[in-house]
RNA sequence: GGUCCCAUCGUCUAGCGGUCUAGGAUACCGGCCUCUCACGCCGGAGACACGGGUUCGAUUCCCGUUGGGACUACCA
C-alpha cells in the first residue's frame, strides 16, 4: 500500500478565500489521517494574474489555520523544462501537434458556432496539417473524438463523458507556458500524487486530464470531488458575499481551530457531532463521509461553533490569540489575564467581544456609562457601598465565597436584595450594567481594585448629588 | 444552447428498503435558572421538490419533470 500524498495547488491571484481553505483542509486531512504526505503547490502558469503578494497571502492563511505542508510549496512557474519535456514528448509520439490559428479567428468561430446553437469547440484546422514550431505557434493535444471517458470518482461514483464532447485542447501557449490542465497532470504525475481532491467545479475537466495521464502513459490518482461551497444566493462563492478571505475571519476575532470545525463539517459529516477539535477531525475524517450535494456558507453557524470553540478552549489557549485583539484596546498587561479570560468565556462569540469585554479589567480609572451612573450609581445606594467597603476591608479573603458571605450580610443588614447590592456595584467596577457575574469579578481584580474603585464610585456619587 | 453534477426543516446535516407519527445542530419562539449579560436546561414551530415505476413495503433503488449549480478560454 502505497503513501497517501495530497496536494493543494492555490492559483495565486488572490487571498485564500473560504472554498479554496475547505478544499485545502480535505486534503490535508486526509494526508494526516492516513499518516500520508501534503503537498503545496503553487500555480502560477498566469504570468499576468499571478502576483508574490497573493502567494504571501495563501501562505499567511494557512499558516494561521496550522494547515502545514511536508514539501513545497512548488512553483508551476519554475518547472517549465518539466513540462517542456513531456510536451516534447507527446510532439514526437504524434499525440499533441502545433497550431497556427490566432485567438481572433478562434474566437470568431466560437461566436458562430454559439449563436448557430452548435458547441463551440475547436475545429482541428491544423489537426492534421503536420506544422512545425513557429513564432506564435499553441500546442495542442490531439484529443480521441470517439470512445469514453470514465471518471471513477470516489464522491461522485463513475461519471461517464464521450470523447466527442471535448476537443483538442491547447496544452502549452503561444509564450511557451503549460496551460492548466496540462500543468496539473504534469506536476501531479511528477510529484507522485496518488489521490486528488478537489472542488467539483473541476469534474469536467477531468476526463481532459485523464485522457493526457493516458497519452503520458501513467496511471490514474484516485480522484474525489467535493461539492461546492455557495454564498447565500445560493451561486458560487465570491467576494459581493461579503468576507471570505480565511484572514478576515482571523480579523473578525476567530479562532482557527473554530472555522476549520465549521469548513469541514460543511459537506462532511461524522453522525450528529458538530463540534470537533483539529485532532478529533484528523482521526475521524474520511472520504466516504462526504456528501454529493453543494452547502451554503452560513456565517450565523460559524459564529455559533465560534463561540462553542471559545468556551471549551482553556484561557491558555486563547491567549495568544486574544493578544492582538487586547492590543487594540491598548491593553498590553499580562497580570491575571487568564482569570479574567475565564470570566468571559461563556459571553464571548468572537475574540472582538472578548476583548471588549476584558477592558475594564485594566482601566486605571473607570467610565461610567451614562445611563448606567444615572440609573445605579444614586445618593441613595452610597450608604450601602460604604458599607461593602467596610466589610471588604476587614474581609480575611478574597475569595468568590467569601465575597459571596460578604455580600449576604450586607443585604441582611440592609433588607436590599441581591440585584439592588449587584447592580451599583457592577457599574463601579465595570462602567457598566452588563459583565460577568460579580463575584468572580471582585476576585479577579482583586481587594485593592475593588476598593478604590468603590471609592470612586462614593466620590462620583458625592460629587453629582453636589449639583 | 451543450456537457456534467446536485436535490431531507430557512441553513448545515443524520438517514445507506421496514427502526421515520424522519433524528441532531444552528437560527427563531416560549419557559426555567439567575446579581446584569451570557452559559446551561426544558418545550415549540419547521423538511423527505413533483410525477411515474421497482417492491409486500419507499426519504432510501430506477426513469422522467422541475429547480439549483458547475464547466464550456492561449484562467485556474
Amino acid at each position: 500500500m502505497k503513501k497517501t500524498r495530497t496536494r493543494f495547488p492555490p492559483s495565486p491571484s488572490g487571498y485564500l478565500h473560504i472554498g479554496g481553505a475547505r478544499t485545502a483542509l480535505f486534503n490535508w486531512l486526509l494526508a494526516r489521517h492516513d499518516g500520508g504526505e501534503f503537498i503545496l503547490r503553487i500555480e502560477d502558469t498566469d504570468v499576468a494574474r499571478s502576483t508574490s503578494e497573493s502567494v504571501d497571502a495563501i501562505l499567511e492563511a494557512l499558516e494561521w489555520l496550522g494547515i502545514d505542508w511536508d514539501e513545497g510549496p512548488y512553483f508551476q512557474s519554475q518547472r517549465i523544462e518539466i513540462y517542456n519535456e513531456y510536451i516534447q514528448k507527446l510532439i514526437d509520439t504524434g499525440k499533441a501537434y502545433y497550431c497556427t490559428c490566432t485567438p481572433e479567428t478562434l474566437e470568431e468561430k466560437r461566436k458562430t458556432a454559439l449563436a448557430r446553437g452548435e458547441k463551440p469547440k475547436y475545429d482541428g484546422t491544423c489537426r492534421d496539417k503536420g506544422l512545425s514550431w513557429s513564432p506564435g505557434a499553441v500546442v495542442r493535444f490531439r484529443s480521441p473524438q470517439t470512445g469514453t471517458t470514465v471518471v471513477e470518482d470516489v464522491i461522485k461514483g463513475n461519471v461517464v463523458f464521450e470523447n466527442r464532447e471535448l476537443d483538442d485542447l491547447i496544452i502549452q501557449r503561444s509564450d511557451g507556458t503549460p496551460t492548466y490542465n496540462f500543468a496539473v497532470v504534469v506536476d501531479d504525475i511528477s510529484m507522485n500524487i496518488n489521490t486528488v481532491i478537489r472542488g467539483d467545479d473541476h469534474l469536467n475537466n477531468t476526463p481532459r486530464q485523464i485522457l493526457l495521464y493516458n497519452a503520458l502513459e501513467y496511471p490514474l490518482p484516485v480522484f474525489g470531488h467535493v461539492p461546492m461551497v455557495l454564498g447565500s444566493d445560493r451561486s458560487r462563492l465570491s467576494k459581493r458575499h461579503g468576507a471570505m478571505s480565511v484572514t478576515a475571519y482571523r480579523d473578525m476575532g476567530y479562532l482557527p481551530q473554530a472555522l476549520i470545525n465549521y469548513l469541514v463539517r460543511l459537506g462532511w459529516s461524522y453522525g450528529n457531532q458538530e463540534f470537533f477539535t483539529v485532532d478529533e477531525l484528523i482521526e475521524k475524517f474520511s472520504l466516504e463521509n462526504i456528501g454529493r450535494s453543494a452547502g451554503m456558507f452560513n456565517p450565523e453557524k460559524l459564529l455559533a461553533i465560534n463561540a462553542e470553540h471559545i468556551r471549551f478552549s482553556s484561557p491558555e489557549e486563547l491567549l495568544p490569540h486574544l493578544k492582538p485583539f487586547l492590543k487594540e484596546f491598548n491593553i498590553e498587561s499580562d497580570e491575571y489575564l487568564c482569570q479574567a479570560i475565564r470570566t468571559l468565556q461563556t459571553r464571548s462569540k468572537t475574540l472582538i467581544d472578548m476583548a471588549k469585554g476584558a477592558a475594564f479589567y485594566f482601566r486605571e480609572r473607570i467610565e461610567y456609562e451614562e445611563k448606567a451612573a444615572s440609573k445605579f450609581l444614586r445618593p441613595q445606594i452610597k450608604g450601602v457601598l460604604q458599607g461593602l467597603l467596610q466589610k471588604l476591608k476587614s474581609a480575611s479573603t478574597f475569595d468568590e465565597t467569601t465575597l459571596e458571605n460578604v455580600f449576604v450580610e450586607l443585604m441582611e443588614e440592609t433588607g436590599l436584595k441581591l440585584g439592588k447590592i449587584a447592580q451599583p456595584v457592577r457599574v463601579a467596577l465595570t462602567g457598566g450594567t452588563v459583565s460577568p457575574g460579580i463575584f468572580e469579578i471582585m476576585s479577579v481584580l482583586g481587594r485593592d481594585r475593588v476598593l478604590s474603585r468603590l471609592h470612586a464610585a462614593i466620590r462620583f456619587i458625592e460629587s453629582s448629588s453636589e449639583n
